[in-house]
Order: C-alpha cells, then sequence, then structure tokens
RNA sequence: GCGCCCGUAGCUCAGCUGGAUAGAGCAACGGAUUUCUAAUCCGUCGGUCGGAGGUUCGAAUCUUCCCGGGCGUACCA
C-alpha cells in the first residue's frame, strides 16, 4: 500500500474544518527524515498555527483529534515545536506487504484519469555519428516513456530526427566531390560520416584563415582597451565598474587569444597533412557550394533528393542499431523532412494571423519579454527549426490529440523552447501542456562542456563498446561460476546498466562531469549494485528451490520482527509512490534514488535475517516472501528506467 | 548589454512548493565471513550549504545585493 498517499488522504479529511485550502498542507506529511521520528512526519500545524495566531501544539492537538489513523498508526506523537510523528502500526505494515507480494503491479494503480504524452527524446543528426551528447536525452526519454506507459497514459514516442539541415549538403557535396566507392558500398555511414567531417573542416579552414588576419587585428585593440581601463581603475580605485571592465577587458584578450590559438590549430591540421590541403585549395568555396546543395535539396533538385533519399534510410538504420542496444523502440520517427510540405502554411498562417512579421528582411514572431526573436523563415526564404517546431505541434495536436507534449533536450535550447511554447499558445495551441524536459550538459574531466564540433567527443557506439568489455572483466573476475554465454550477457547487462544509470541517478538539471571512472564504477550508488542485489535474491529463490508462483498463492502471513525486514517491507510499500513521483516532474533519478535505498535495505536484510534456514516454516515462508517481492520491485524499477537483470551474474 | 542556469564534505552529487542535529556514493580509516553470491554489510572521519543583508518562531531552500563559473542571445539545429 502506498501509505504515504492513505495518510495524506486522512490528513486531507482531518484539515478540511480547519482550513480552505488543505492541499499544500496535505504535502507538508512526509516520510519521516531520521527513524526515530517514526515512519512518517506531519509539519503543517507550525504554518496552520501562524494562520490562526495560535500555539503550535494546540493545534496538532485539534489536528490529532480530527486525523483518524487509529487502524493504520500507532498513537500519533506530537513533538518539538509541533510536529506530528507517525508510526505504522508494525502489523498493519505486514498485512499491506503480504498484500503487495501478491499483486502483479506492486502496488502501483493505474492513473484515474489517463493523458497522452508524446515525449519527444535522441533526436540526433541522421548524418552524424551519436556521441556522448546524444546519451541524456535518449537514457532520459526511454525512462519517462516507460514511468508513464506504466502509470497507464498513453504515451507516444517521437524521434525528431534532424533528417533535413545543412549537414545534408555538405554531406551531398562531399559525395559528389570525394567519395570513395569501395568504402560506401563496405559501410555507407561510416563514409558519409566521413565525409560529413572532411566538409566541415575544409569549410572551417577556409572560415578561419579569412578570419585569423582580423583576429590579429584585434590583438592590438584589446591590449589598449586594457590599458586604458587599467588607467581608469587606477585613477579611481574606489570605482567597481572600472575594475569590473579592467577585468572583462583582460577576459576579453585571454578569449581572444585562445580563439587565435585554436584557429591556428585547426588551419596546421589541415597544412600539415599535403593531401588534405590540396583537397582545401582545390575547393576554396566549399562552405557555400555545401550550402547551396542544401538549398538546391529543398528546392526539389532530383539529383539531390535521390541522394537523399538513398542515405537516410541507411542513416536510420545504422541508428536502429544504436537503439536496439538500448532496448529502445519508438512508436515514430518523424524527422524535419516529414513536416517540410506544412512550413510555407505556418508561415503564411502566422502572417494571416498577424502573429509574424518582417524585420531585417526575415519573418519573426516577437513575443513579448523576450528581445530574441522566433525567427520562422530566414531573408532568403529557407525555414528554421522553428517553423519545423510549430509544425510538429500542430501534427501532435490536432492529429495526435496530444494533452501533453515533453521535448527531452538539452536546456541550452530552453530560450527556443520559451518562444516556441510562447508562439504556439499564440497559434491557438493552448489546451496542450508543453514543457521543456531540459537537462544539463556533458562536461569533460576539465569541466569544460564537450564541443560537438571540437573533433574529439567520444562516439556513443564506442563508449558503449568500452563499458562493456570493462564489464566483461569485472564478470571475469568474479563469476567463474557463469558460462561463457551467460558471462557476456550479463557483460552487456552491466556495462549498459552502469552507462544508463550514471545518467539518470543525476538531476537531470544539473551539468555532470563525464568520467570513465563514474560510468564504469561497479560499487556504490550504481546499476550493478542494484543488478547485484536483484541476482543475490534469486539465487535464495534458487537454491531453495522456490516455486515463486506457489508461494505468492500460498497466502503466508508476512513477520516483521528484526528492524532490518520492517525497513525492508516499509520500503517495498513505497515503490507506488517513487514511480508516481517521477511523473511529477519528469524526474528519473528520483526513481534511481528509491532503487538504491531498496537495494540497500535488502543487503542489510541480506546481512541479518537468513531465510533458507530459518526457523519455523512460517518465519521462512515470509521471508522468501519478503525476497520475491524484492526483486520484482528492483527488476521493474530497472526495467522502468532502461536497464536489465541477470538471475545469476 | 540582456536572459537562463549553477556554486552544498577532499572528489562526484542528492536535498531547494522553508521545518527537528544538512544526506548519499567515492576516497581514507577501522571492523564483520563455520550461515542463502564479500560486485556485500556495519562503523569512524569529513560541511561557515560561495559571501553579506532581509523576511520568518525556523532559511541550503524565499528575497535583495555582491563574488565566482557555465550557457544562450536574428537568419546552424
Amino acid at each position: 500500500m502506498d501509505f504515504l498517499s492513505e495518510l495524506r488522504s486522512r490528513l486531507r479529511t482531518a484539515l478540511i474544518s480547519m482550513t480552505d485550502s488543505p492541499d499544500s498542507f496535505v504535502e507538508m506529511l512526509k516520510p519521516a527524515q531520521d527513524g526515530k521520528f517514526g515512519d512518517f512526519q506531519a509539519n503543517c500545524a507550525m504554518p496552520l498555527a501562524k494562520l490562526s495566531k495560535r500555539p503550535p501544539k494546540d493545534v496538532a492537538a485539534e489536528l490529532l483529534e480530527k486525523l483518524d489513523v487509529a487502524d493504520l498508526c500507532e498513537p500519533p506523537e506530537i513533538a518539538g515545536p509541533g510536529f506530528i510523528n507517525l508510526k505504522l502500526k508494525t502489523a498493519r505494515l505486514a498485512e499491506e506487504t503480504a498484500k503487495l507480494s501478491q499483486d502483479e503491479r506492486l502496488g502501483i494503480t493505474r492513473v484515474a484519469t489517463p493523458r497522452t504524452y508524446i515525449v519527444d527524446f535522441s533526436s540526433p543528426n541522421v548524418a552524424k555519428p551519436m556521441h556522448v551528447g546524444h546519451l541524456r536525452s535518449t537514457v532520459i526519454g526511454n525512462a519517462l516513456c516507460r514511468v508513464l506507459r506504466f502509470l497507464g497514459h498513453q504515451v507516444l514516442s517521437d524521434n525528431h530526427v534532424g533528417d533535413w539541415g545543412t549537414q545534408f549538403g555538405m554531406i551531398i557535396y562531399g559525395y559528389k566531390h570525394f567519395r570513395d566507392d569501395a568504402a560506401y558500398q563496405r559501410d555507407a555511414v561510416a563514409e558519409l560520416s566521413r565525409l560529413y567531417r572532411l566538409v566541415n573542416q575544409l569549410a572551417d579552414y577556409h572560415d578561419l584563415v579569412a578570419n585569423l588576419p582580423k583576429l590579429h587585428e584585434q590583438l592590438p585593440l584589446k591590449h589598449a582597451a586594457i590599458a586604458a581601463a587599467r588607467q581608469a581603475a587606477a585613477a579611481a580605485p574606489a570605482d567597481k565598474d572600472a575594475a569590473r571592465l579592467l577585468k572583462k577587458s583582460e577576459q576579453e584578450l585571454i578569449d581572444l587569444q585562445a580563439e587565435i590559438a585554436a584557429a591556428v590549430k585547426k588551419r596546421v591540421a589541415v597544412e600539415e597533412r599535403p593531401e588534405l590541403k590540396q583537397l582545401a585549395d582545390a575547393h576554396p568555396k566549399i562552405g557555400e557550394l555545401a550550402r547551396r546543395e542544401t538549398a538546391k535539396l529543398h528546392a526539389g533538385d532530383q539529383e539531390n533528393k535521390q541522394l537523399w533519399d538513398e542515405f537516410v534510410p541507411q542513416c536510420m538504420a545504422a541508428l536502429e542499431g544504436m537503439y536496439q542496444r538500448f532496448g529502445i523502440t519508438f512508436d515514430m520517427a518523424l524527422g524535419e523532412s516529414w513536416y517540410n510540405p506544412m512550413l510555407a502554411g505556418i508561415v503564411d498562417e502566422l502572417k494571416q494571423k498577424q502573429l509574424a512579421v518582417i524585420s531585417d528582411g526575415a519573418t519573426c514572431v516577437f513575443v513579448e519579454g523576450n528581445t530574441a526573436p522566433f525567427l520562422v523563415q530566414k531573408a532568403d526564404g529557407a525555414y528554421t527549426y522553428a517553423t519545423t517546431d510549430l509544425a510538429t505541434i500542430r501534427h501532435r495536436v490536432e492529429s495526435l490529440h496530444a494533452d501533453a507534449c515533453l521535448y527531452v533536450v538539452d536546456s541550452r535550447q530552453s530560450e527556443h523552447f520559451q518562444l516556441l511554447f510562447a508562439t504556439a499558445k499564440k497559434f491557438g495551441y493552448s489546451q496542450t501542456e508543453f514543457r521543456h524536459v531540459s537537462f544539463g550538459t556533458v562536461l569533460g574531466e576539465d569541466r569544460r562542456p564537450y564541443k560537438t564540433r571540437s573533433g574529439d567527443t567520444i562516439g556513443l557506439e564506442s563508449l558503449l563498446d568500452e563499458a562493456i568489455q570493462n564489464a566483461r572483466k569485472i564478470v571475469d573476475a568474479n563469476s567463474s561460476h557463469l558460462s561463457e554465454a551467460e558471462r557476456a550477457n550479463v557483460s552487456v547487462l552491466v556495462g549498459m546498466g552502469a552507462i544508463i544509470y550514471v545518467d539518470l541517478h543525476h538531476n537531470r538539471d544539473s551539468d555532470y562531469v563525464f568520467s570513465w571512472e563514474k560510468m564504469l564504477a561497479t560499487s556504490g550508488d550504481t546499476a550493478t549494485y542494484n543488478q547485484y542485489a536483484y541476482a543475490r535474491v534469486c539465487g535464495i529463490l534458487r537454491k531453495g528451490e522456490v516455486d515463486a508462483i506457489a508461494l505468492r498463492a500460498a497466502g503466508h502471513s508476512i513477520l516483521l520482527d528484526t528492524p532490518a525486514e520492517r525497513a525492508l517491507a516499509l520500503q517495498l510499500n513505497r515503490f507506488a509512490n517513487a514511480v508516481a513521483d517521477v511523473a511529477i516532474d519528469y524526474r528519473p533519478n528520483l526513481l534511481t534514488q528509491y532503487l538504491f535505498e531498496t537495494a540497500n535495505c535488502f543487503a542489510s536484510f541480506y546481512n541479518e535475517c537468513p531465510v533458507l534456514s530459518a526457523e519455523p516454516a512460517a518465519l521462512k515462508a515470509s521471508r522468501l516472501l519478503l525476497c520475491d517481492a524484492t526483486a520484482r520491485v528492483l527488476k521493474q524499477g530497472l526495467s522502468l528506467l532502461g536497464i536489465g537483470v541477470a538471475d545469476q551474474m
């Protein structure tokens, strides 16, 4: 039973005669933060007392008179300034745990009013190989889909792939000029990706060669600015603005020098390789020409469209392989290209409704409170992702009847989504919940964000491979009792689990530092710890030759005489609440936290409470039931995160 | 310049619709195995919650300012 929800509901009833708005007070009933305060604590007497200007303890006492929890709890206690401490009756907890152990859904009821969710996640550029930066969206989006679905909502996952952008011009240009046919035959996607990088590098090269002199010209200006600022600061030592200006000028110089250094490095990278330099010299206008290929594609050029038709399915198939490794299937993958036919109509309509205006030749929607425009059509007539995203919203609302659209996208795009949602609202889509489920950046060990185009990002494929290889070493060291095939299987589960779990266990808002050490750790708060706990439960059931179905059906009682058993039982009953919490603000880390605590409760139980040798038979049966329920909670919970388990490891 | 986000233990992070002595993991140190997997458990050490003021009975949480960092900011997506 979800005791927290039940107690809150009882509290609400008690509060009705004491306040008009019980909601916020009901929320103040929480799991106790310390075991000595009982199992739950209600903190609402103090703020209520403030409103009525009465002593908090009097309010708490009045609340207790009205609070009917006698069937659930020991007599509540008032402590400190007016905290109400609740402790469940162990007999009732045992009863509810027995019920839980027989419930197929482990106490998680389906929501009364299911909504239709569109979850937009992963969304890579099909022309480029996926890298670490794609991990979070993929993993968080998948977890949210699974959780929402399990709660009974209708969920449509959508991979909004980038299949229509400027990168295709680069690939087409590269294909026309630089392709290696043999390589293309062997592995088309790898060759396309090489071509993309090559064209990008050459275009960059010409840009920076053109730009470097300008950067150098700025150097003396920056020096002069610093000198001036230094003088001003010296003249007025107390002037904070002057000091700040000096600091800023110095920083600008450092930034400029870094920019120059980076540019020089890139230039050298091309010039020190004669074959690259030769290509660069032979294609001086490569950037512009690549853009022109994109424009031709968009304009319906036959040759380019044909190439695009040839490339995209191969790219999608390659992505598919990646998603299989994560166990992800999308309900749809409607990329940018799919919305292309609707873009002109969107812009027309925006103009008709007088939402969009022409500014500097571009068609823009201006949203109050934002200086940046929402740019739906460029001066050259091309549409932007703003336009595509509006078309996407139209489809999701009008054809898919979405109640909520979640965008699992990097927090750096928050401004875009703010504008998008505001524009959608103006457009008339005001009944739908739009939510940017944003997440922080994956940082390098130097605490600098990974730069997409710096060239040395870690490919996702190799990341997964390395995690699995590493897991294999650990499995080999620990699991001589497993067969070769079993070890291979466990290595995949452990390696993939490690990566997924590390990502999900962070609050999604935070940036986090990518480190191999953490990615591959198997102790502490990790997927492996949870998987291992699961395997240990399975070990007990296996060794005891327990038929789980029969065990559940037998109707044994649960006995909770030791602290470890009681704590585990209480924890198992919290499962429903933990899963529901994930859906409130789309935070999977709440579930990893819950699962770790559960596995931890089990490990303590495992240490202190023998199962198979327990006497009498009723105690053994009770402990077996606890084991079985724990295993199912762990397996189900991990599965909601996209992480698998093995019976033995 | 403007906007958004962040600063919590040596490290990586929870906690942030205000609530009792601020929690984990890692690292360090010390214990636990005749018993179901030690990929484990138990314990110890470790914090002016960036700084200062304000609101409050009560602030890591709300507010103002300051310091430090990240990101975004009109034709890339």
